[in-house]
DNA sequence: AAAGATATTGTACAGGGTAAGATAATGAAG
DNA sequence: CTTCATTATCTTACCCTGTACAATATCTTT
């Protein structure tokens, strides 16, 4: 070994250096690669985090985490990250998005967390480096069948214990998506309905960044936006004068982003 | 197990759906994480990445890589850039920040590496997750000691065949560094020493964005820029009308970085 | 003194963001 | 029917920023 070493000073580390470690049950430990999914979403006017349940098999309460879990050896992390939010929640059709790796050994100081994972699985269960991604959901559609674990809808200010690092995961998503729907707006319309009006694509707005928008000024940003086009549509049954809805028009939103990406 | 996966369906996978697989050795496969460091900066008015070289055992030719290991089993992700960078480089005080996660399957599809990877180790060697990290540093003080692996900073548009995935890494990497001086432009003042001229800092702008920048409209944009500040100090030594130095103000630029948090 | 090289400076216009008032359409209340 | 409450939509004024663009200042070399 000692002569790879001189050979390939710098990619291959030794085993015992690197890798094996051994947990309380006296096993060689491996790295693990999990993936965590935080999908946000608006219900009651608040924003909030998808979590699943779980029964703790010890106390018999109910406790809540992000739906995440292990990686398949030969599968991309994107295609975990949708395998396993399938299979978590049944949930598809949402566009998943990566945006950290948390690999703090402190993700597991939690006694009752390592308690948990070591009892439940008698594994050889290392660390876990887990890839982060993240969704911004249309609620409603995010109907989650008996088959899976229940799920809830859990605004982000009101998050009850989590497991793990889960809670700092959630706070860096909320900044991360803040961000993107500035980079990427395209990101909102996906959240949005096909049509919607400029009310709804406002308050969206107001939830995710957490602050009132000028309802007068937003219509001149509205209209400055090629790809919010105006539909001749009107929204019916209101107690006032009804709204106009608009659409995202994929195409000139593309256009657009060509446009940027060539200046 | 099949009672345990009843109680924890969703966080605890079997062994043999997720973690094994054999390698052509007909060993056990774990996956692997690795840190992978993109150190960028200015040489010769290019803009360029630092690879490691490394003596190919069967071909004898000289190969490059990005600087980058796996990570010990109790160290934090950023810790473990750190200590790798030190490790096959010998460098310290460089800020490097975690960019994204590279997992593909196909990053191990060149047989050649795969060849290499596992004639040399004689490991269990699975997958491998790699986390990339971003740096911009001064290639000046970057004196890499003769104990480590030659260095070279390479030209990312003249970059040779690399191993892996690596060449991807760094493409997005200079994306991530466009985005990441938009956002926080401190980073650019860690790359430049301590004081420095309008034209430096004009300089490093265009390299990093590959693209021109007008010089009257650049020192309007100085100006209006609290936390670079002027000095009475002035350039020495110039065949030409000597330029004035300036510095940054990490306490200003603090500043203005908390009142914009607030707002 | 002239030439060569780089540093520094001002002006005008367009566009986007922001603050704030005016008008329009609709159902509900009287 | 009239008025009111409510929300939608349009409008104007102002400021700040980004951008296009050319002349002058300072220093060294010849």
């Amino acid at each position: 070994m000692q002569a790879l070493q001189d050979l390939f000073p710098i990619f291959v580390p030794t085993l015992t250096d690197t890798m094996q470690t051994t947990n309380s049950h006296n096993e060689t430990l491996y790295p693990h690669v999990s993936v965590d999914c935080v999908l946000l979403g608006i219900h009651d006017d608040l924003f909030c985090v998808l979590l699943t349940e779980r029964r703790n098999a010890g106390t018999g309460q109910t406790e809540y985490k992000l739906p995440g879990s292990l990686i398949y050896e030969t599968e991309d992390l994107d295609d975990a990250a949708y395998r396993i939010l399938n299979e978590t929640t049944g949930l598809k059709r949402v566009l998943l998005r990566q945006f950290r790796s948390f690999g703090s050994p402190h993700r597991t100081a939690n006694k009752e967390d390592v308690l948990w994972l070591e009892n439940a699985s008698k594994m050889k269960i290392g660390r876990i480096v887990t890839v982060a991604y993240l969704a911004l959901c249309k609620v409603r559609r995010m109907k989650i069948s008996e088959k899976y674990s229940p799920a809830q809808w859990t605004p982000i200010d009101a998050l009850p214990r989590l497991p793990f690092d889960h809670e700092e995961i959630i706070r860096e998503a909320v900044k991360e998506i803040r961000l993107w729907t500035q980079i990427e707006p395209s990101i909102v319309f996906d959240y949005l309905p096909p049509l919607f009006t400029a009310a709804q694509l406002r308050h969206t707005y107001e939830i995710i960044y957490d602050k009132p928008i000028d309802v007068r000024n937003f219509h001149k940003k509205i209209n400055a936006m090629e790809y919010v086009v105006q539909t001749e549509e009107l929204q019916q049954g209101m107690p006032h004068r009804s709204a106009r809805y608009y659409r995202f028009d994929k195409k000139k939103y593309n256009n657009m982003r060509a446009k940027l990406n060539t200046i």
